[in-house]
DNA sequence: ACGAATGTACAACGATCGTTTTACATTGCA
DNA sequence: TGCAATGTAAAACGATCGTTGTACATTCGT
């Protein structure tokens, strides 16, 4: 029931925003009534950090990887699920300002989370710590993201490709 | 008169958001009347579509330039004026999911502009068309703009980086 | 000097916002 | 069997939303 709710909020703000999204269209969505909804959730900005702290631990389980040619593998995998619309985490932020702080705190969280993740994959594959190029490699992988909105899929696989070169040209 | 309420419209929208950010707000910072406002802007998300298509004119004019790197100094300065709060056009597309027409033409004509410009900039740079590494340079100058957002600016030197190799790379 | 244009202040429009209240039905454990 | 717990529907809360109407002041070209 609960997880049912976090679904509906997760694919309503994703498709029209945060702020755009009223709480009857949730309830309605969600099939229960907005007095168990506030029971369940607290308020509208808590369900929105429930909605990113679930889709947070769904993001870095796919990317559980040991090498970048498989993060960005992954994130194939991920726009094909998910469809284009750039990052969830970075709109609701900069829908709300980051004046929430139950959202700018998961954002936050999130945020912290990939960067260690990109830093220890890059890691892992290139046998040594390399902050520079894990910068670059999460630069790659958050315009991946957005750039697909307007230019498709395809940005991904350009990501890709240059992240090999850029992985090659470390090694040697 | 006109110039002003633009400006800040654009302020507010670009650091609360474009929904919630209410009209008094922009009447208040732009020191005229509702009344006024609305014989000039005609509505809301038309006082959008102008920000988002003055901005786009400033934004173009800072990147009429003939290397790639010069692209990414250009972002450099950008960011250092404007701050790193990700790109207004895919936030205000994304806040209104596209459904208002006004906005997200404004969005659809400046990121073409933009892919355009991009694809010149490459061309001239290396004396020859070549869209692959014309999209891989998109991809990082979107990633820089938004992983700028929690990473700061150090990501457009790193975009810049990243490009100069790649650059290098399919040049000899 | 005068009428059109353009500005103002301010109240009000209906709609919708997030949230809570009221009153009642269903379930499950003691 | 009965009392919590948990759900429902529906109305209402005050606030704010984008937008418009009313009534009055100022500026400006002729």
């Amino acid at each position: 029931m609960t997880s049912k709710l976090t679904a509906a909020a997760e694919r309503l703000f994703d498709r029209h925003g945060y702020v755009a999204t009223g709480v009857d269209r949730l309830t309605e969505a969600a099939g229960m009534s907005s007095r168990t909804l506030y029971k369940h959730a607290g308020s509208k900005a808590e369900l929105m950090a429930r909605v990113l702290t679930e889709r947070d631990r769904r993001f870095m389980a796919r990317i559980e990887v040991r090498t970048v040619d498989a993060l960005f593998a992954a994130l194939e995998d991920w726009v094909r699920v998910e469809g284009c619309r750039g990052c969830l985490f970075l709109r609701s932020r900069a829908e709300t300002g980051g004046d929430t702080p139950e959202i700018a705190e998961a954002v936050a969280l999130h945020k912290e989370a990939f960067h260690r993740r990109v830093g220890e994959v890059v890691a892992m594959d290139l046998g040594r710590e390399d902050p520079a190029l894990a910068e670059q490699v999460l630069v790659l992988f958050e315009g991946a993201t957005h750039a697909a909105v307007y230019r498709g899929a395809q940005t991904v696989s350009a990501a890709r490709a240059a992240a090999a070169i850029l992985m090659e040209r470390a090694r040697s």
